[in-house]
DNA sequence: GTACGCTTGTCAAGCGTTCAACTAAATGTG
DNA sequence: CACATTTAGTTGAACGCTTGACAAGCGTAC
């Protein structure tokens, strides 16, 4: 019944998951070692960073950075601590607010960026030649697109 | 200085994490809600399912599992509460110690496979090309290429 | 043999994530 | 208007992971 993986499935699901690990072990440690957060809130004032008013609302910025409310709540809280981010209550609905970047924030951003992208460089796009980059840009698009994710509000943002 | 990110690369960038991060959380989640394990137990069982007696020393299952030491020592702990694995010291080095399947730890794995196979073809192989899964390979090769690990050893056990 | 360094494994504390309530505000329906 | 329902966001407990410290065992050099 079940469709087992054959041999260069499972090499390819292998390297796969080493791959992968091992890059996200990477960034997140190199983020974490020299800005002192991790990579998911670095995608947190990323996205704060490049939306007008440097404010998103609570739900919206779940959405695109795939984090469940609870999630973002808490680290929304923590980069509260940390005094890069502030809530803004909305005017108009008393249920929602919106998590706005402070110029701390964008400091702390500024600070980080440099070291984030050199790492990223080094771990994906300095080892692929031209031709395996394009690849993976779809083969990661294939792996989106039956999911009930839109692969566009994924990509749209800069980094 | 900082060679950044050109609209490509970023768009590629930004795929890459989507894709990469839901894939592992339906991944997690599947194996979760199935059969009450994350994915990172998952894995430590398959080793061991695959190595002779079922068993391997703790620093070489680390290594094997890309864990700390400390990671596997609790994640071994957990499986020990839940019957499915046991530590057998070295009578040779008093330091040293493996961790064993039981057939209870069998049996759940048994019982996990399919579902995460399936889920495995689903999120991964079903939507590729047959030319995008081989280049998939290529490019999870060539990240870790220049890492200090041994890409063969990371793909040479069963899944 | 004993002192030193190295290896193996464990443990405690702190962080981030998840899940399941829970609060509060808006909306819909009679 | 009252009352259930839905929506937005928060909270607390449990869990897994990391770091750093630690104990115990091993080997070597003196």
């Amino acid at each position: 019944m079940t469709r087992w993986l054959d041999d260069d499935e499972k090499a390819t699901w292998r390297l796969y998951i080493a791959a992968t690990r091992l890059v996200e072990d990477a960034l997140d440690r190199q983020l974490r070692e020299d800005s002192g957060m991790p990579h998911s809130y670095y995608e947190i004032l990323v996205r704060l960073s490049a939306a007008p008013e440097r404010s998103i609302p609570m739900s919206e910025l779940a959405e695109r950075t795939l984090s469940s409310r609870s999630r973002l709540s808490h680290a929304v809280g923590r980069l509260e601590e940390l005094g890069w981010v502030t809530r803004q209550p909305d005017p108009d609905d008393g249920r929602r607010a919106s998590a706005v970047l402070t110029e701390e924030g964008q400091a702390a951003l500024a600070d980080a960026a440099p070291g984030h992208v050199e790492e990223v460089r080094r771990r994906i796009f300095d080892p692929l030649t031209p031709e395996q980059t394009s690849a993976l840009h779809d083969i990661c698009s294939a792996m989106l697109r039956d999911l009930d994710e839109d692969p566009d509000s994924l990509a749209s943002d800069t980094d």
